[in-house]
DNA sequence: ACCTTACGATTACGTTTGTAATCTGAACGG
DNA sequence: CCGTTCAGATTACAAACGTAATCGTAAGGT
């Protein structure tokens, strides 16, 4: 009954999602509570995956603190325990650590030249970096 | 030539790499090529690694495209086949595509939010932004 | 009271990753 | 020549991941 939220403990989210199990989260951000057979009818299709993995999906992240469960009857309805803002932000952060050292102006630079970056995004960091200087 | 970088082939680093393997890597793109015990010197203990598993590593880069080898005697002179910018773009494009939709700005606006931007970065981004306005 | 069925739980199994120990063969010291 | 030593190569093995099949059980229909 998910009181437990791991082994370690450390709060929600301490422990990593990993690329499928992302899948799923994305699904429960997007509407949740959704029971397992819902999560499914959102991601199975699209993911070429079938009911069993899509539960074992959903139980790992149980077990990680990723989602809560509450009953509903026979089954379970899911629902994040993290806010999909605060894990971008991990990640994010994350990311611009291991790769350039904690700056993010490296990071920008190479969104840059790869043309990641669309007008409307320059746009948005420019109004951003307005805001910013207020 | 470059042959045969992998089974499935694909050009180099077109497998992924994994956060330890990374930090062998990040040793070669500082100075290459390196013999593996140098490549342990670097980074053995800052890691709490033994040379055995410095030898894993490399081995499986090598496998997987990332390094190449050239024998020196009776060992081997190890050098990255990707260069560390290639890697970190791609690494940096495959997050913003992940979290973000593609969309750079609302990964920028995290940073922001999360203080990741220091005072240098945010001139220098304004910078990077004149320029690319030319 | 059954039988089906629809759940979650348990088990499965190959691959990747982290972290090594061991094996094998060649070079170097004596 | 022969043993020690130092390479890379092979093997190891547990945890995490991707992807699922199977088990057990409780709810619902009849």
């Amino acid at each position: 009954m998910a009181a437990n939220v791991g082994p370690g403990s450390g709060g929600a989210g301490t422990e990593r999602i990993s690329e499928a199990e992302l899948a799923v989260m994305e699904a429960l951000w997007l509407t949740s509570p959704q029971t397992a057979a819902e999560v499914c009818d959102a991601v199975c299709t699209q993911r070429g995956w079938s009911i069993p993995t899509v539960k074992t999906l959903l139980s790992r992240l149980v077990a990680k603190g990723a989602l809560a469960t509450k009953p509903d009857g026979r089954r379970f309805l899911y629902t994040p325990r993290i806010a999909r803002h605060d894990y971008v932000g991990t990640e994010s952060k994350r990311l611009v650590e291991r790769l350039f050292g904690g700056r993010a102006a490296p990071l920008f630079a190479h969104l840059a030249e790869s043309e990641a970056l669309t007008a409307d995004d320059i746009s948005e960091i420019e109004r951003l970096l307005q805001e910013m200087k207020k």
